[in-house]
DNA sequence: ATGGTGGCCCGGCCA
């Protein structure tokens, strides 16, 4: 099974693009996020004629998510576990292959002193919630999405550059990490180096200089870490005419 | 260099 992630900045700009990726590298189930849609603008046939079913919460021109899939999409569950109060269209989720797989974007905090530096801790901490509510201890799950924090040190272009920004601080550091103590891994970990980015800043020719972070995660239980074979970013795809922001991410895993 | 670019959609927010 090959499962991707891909912050696609506005599935309605990016959608030339998403189709022709989809078609080149025919991942089974393709998580996005900020596709800036409303639900009835989501092309969902347009996936279908690709093969795919397909889930999305979205509700306009802010955030937005979606999983689609053809290797089975069943249970979608749009917002937080049990709750109903997320209204941010940030997280949706769905079992395909027998794994419940979550599509996130975690909020971007803006910066240490804002006060949606304190809802993005307070996010992080309601995703652990949510797994610990949705997921049966030992089952399969995988969290993918834009986390908006870069893990270690390694995962930005110039660790001194950051001091004292979000995406790297330690509080945000430990809320990924409790996300992680569910009993997930980072698992493009183990087949990258570091210094292997998935965003870069449209402005200032950062993508040409290098000056990246990674921040578009994948996040497995045990089952998919003992089952992957590989992991890349395809750096290719943030090229080229009209490109995201954010490079896809793409983890294969052996057949169970 | 407190800019730069790109998305929403047309004035200003968000990343």
């Amino acid at each position: 099974m090959r499962l991707a992630t891909w912050n696609v900045n506005s599935l309605t700009a990016r959608m030339p693009r998403v189709t022709e990726w989809i078609e080149m590298h025919q991942p089974d189930v393709l998580c996005m996020q900020e596709t800036k849609q409303a639900d009835d603008k989501f092309p969902e046939q347009q996936f279908a004629e690709l093969g795919y079913e397909s889930a999305h919460d979205g509700d306009g021109r802010w955030n937005g998510v979606a999983i689609i899939s053809k290797v089975g999409l069943e249970a979608v569950n749009r917002g937080f576990g049990t709750s109903d109060d997320d209204h941010g269209r940030r997280i949706v989720s769905a079992e395909c292959a027998g794994t419940r797989v979550f599509s996130v974007y975690v909020p971007n905090g803006r910066s240490l002193d804002n006060e949606f530096y304190a809802v993005k801790l307070a996010w992080l901490a309601r995703l652990r919630t949510t797994l610990d509510e949705m997921c049966p201890p030992g089952s399969s799950v995988a969290v993918c999405g834009d986390f908006n924090v870069a893990p270690e040190d390694g995962d930005v272009w110039d660790p001194a550059a950051f001091v004292g920004a979000t995406h790297v601080s330690d509080p945000e550091r430990a809320a990924l990490r409790e996300v992680e103590g569910w009993g997930l891994d980072d698992v493009f970990r183990r087949f990258n180096d570091s210094g292997t980015f998935t965003w870069w800043d449209y402005r200032a020719g950062d993508f040409h200089q290098g000056r990246g972070m990674r921040i578009d995660l994948v996040l497995v239980s045990d089952d998919l870490v003992q089952r992957a074979t590989g992991a890349f970013r395809d750096r290719d795809a943030r090229k080229g005419q009209k490109p995201s922001d954010h490079a896809p991410v793409v983890v294969d895993f052996a057949d169970s």
